[in-house]
DNA sequence: TGTATAAGGTTGTATATACATTATAGTCGC
DNA sequence: GCGACTATAATGTATATACAACCTTATACA
């Protein structure tokens, strides 16, 4: 089952290994061009494309007649995207882990049903997680998820899936919103975040739509000493500049 | 000044350009290998590293046994658009006024440079605006310039113009870069922002190319209690989660 | 007419080779 | 001890070649 994999795949498959796992800490030196030719028993075209491609995707830094090495994985986040916070922990080589605080089903107050743009709405979940890298928590997830667009959504199982995975994977996204704050943390934040009172924090507030109706909303909470947000893109190559 | 590009940066260019003025609209077919071998002269893993690099940055679509094509634009926005903050103001009503406190030209220090992906600058411009929503400041303005991008940017009057209206009107950005950050002021933006020292604030990184250069590097400062920033947008169906 | 086969073009990968550029370490001469 | 030069190693680019995989089209044949 296991497919043909190309030669500068398995390549990049071994660094990528070892960066993960921890053998190869950042700032250390992977084998050189020439080391992989060795102990690969390729050319050195085939080791140049998988040093060069795992550069281009951030994980490289190569400095000619020095050598390569790993990088520091930078801790951001992406505005642009909707993006899974476990897989952006793992594809930093880091250990993903979190704790769900708070797990239940709430009946909407005036201002949650006006988030929801909604008179009367009949259910409503709201999950409360801390997300952790190599065990310090990094983002406070404080969700309100609308049963009528996600009916299974506490049934899931949300150490081993995130709920912006599950609801990536249960509900097209049509349309999101998303409003940027900083503010000072509350003393459940603090405590929850295990960070001081001082400390400025992040709020990435989050609505998004699914078939017209608001499907979810969210507060992302991050700690700024520990996160970023994040994005880069081409503006469209047919000139339709925002303003 | 104009640097010896490598052969397949050429072709990229090439491509991109024609991608670019419309010339070759979404769906339509790009040369071959075999044709880019022949009209540039080059060997084919050479148009094959081109096309290669070009598919992976999302421009082309590549089939193998048929051919290479220019890719649909994707329907994506940024999060945070290109504004202008003094239309921002006026468009709420109010009155926007600006304080320019420091106007020069400046030599890049080693951190400076790196941001704009040169090893040495001829030179950069730098400016610090206080821009205020009826007298009261609401954004903090420090941006470099890259002179090469656009030579005449200290002699605009920028209490008639932002920054941000000059370099959009002369020079095209093909892609941006955003970082945000919450932080606690420094003592220098406390006085320039008129805020106390516990007022979190948000600060907005931003790098914008223009021809492959870094054109400018700005960083903004929002007090927290005056300015979110804000964004809507529609989703391609297509769910982004992300690998 | 319909189908199987062959031919040709296109992308994908891999190699061996060559030369250029850059940084470091060492050596020689002074 | 210091500077100039050299050797070495690493990355960066470019080429020529080869074969595999895939698709389309044309052709041969039943």
């Amino acid at each position: 089952m296991t497919e043909a994999q190309p030669l500068y795949a398995r390549v990049k498959d071994h660094i990528l290994q070892n960066i993960r796992s921890g053998a190869w800490a950042p700032g250390a030196r992977v084998p050189s061009e020439n080391e992989l030719v060795e102990s690969f028993r390729i050319s050195r075209m085939t080791a140049n494309r998988a040093l060069r491609e795992l550069m281009v995707e951030g994980f490289l830094a190569r400095v000619p007649g020095v050598g390569t090495f790993v990088k520091e994985a930078p801790a951001r986040s992406s505005l642009v995207e909707l993006r899974n916070i476990a897989d952006e922990i793992e594809q930093r080589g880091h250990r993903y882990s979190s704790r769900i605080v708070a797990k239940s089903e709430v009946t909407a107050n005036p201002a949650l049903a006006e988030e929801f743009e909604a008179r009367a709405l009949d259910r409503l979940f709201h999950i409360l997680i801390v997300h952790e890298e190599n065990g310090v928590p990094v983002q406070l997830e404080d969700r309100y998820v609308n049963a009528a667009v996600a009916p299974d959504f506490l049934k899931q199982d949300f150490v081993k899936t995130t709920p912006t995975a599950y609801l990536l994977a249960a509900t097209p996204v049509d349309e999101l919103e998303h409003t940027v704050e900083a503010a000072l943390p509350t003393f459940d934040q603090q405590r929850l975040l295990g960070i001081g009172p001082l400390e400025p924090c992040l709020a990435l507030h989050r609505r998004s739509w699914s078939r017209g109706q608001v499907a979810t909303v969210a507060t992302l909470t991050y700690p700024a000493s520990r996160y970023a947000l994040y994005s880069r893109h081409r503006t469209n190559a047919r000139g339709t500049l925002s303003q």
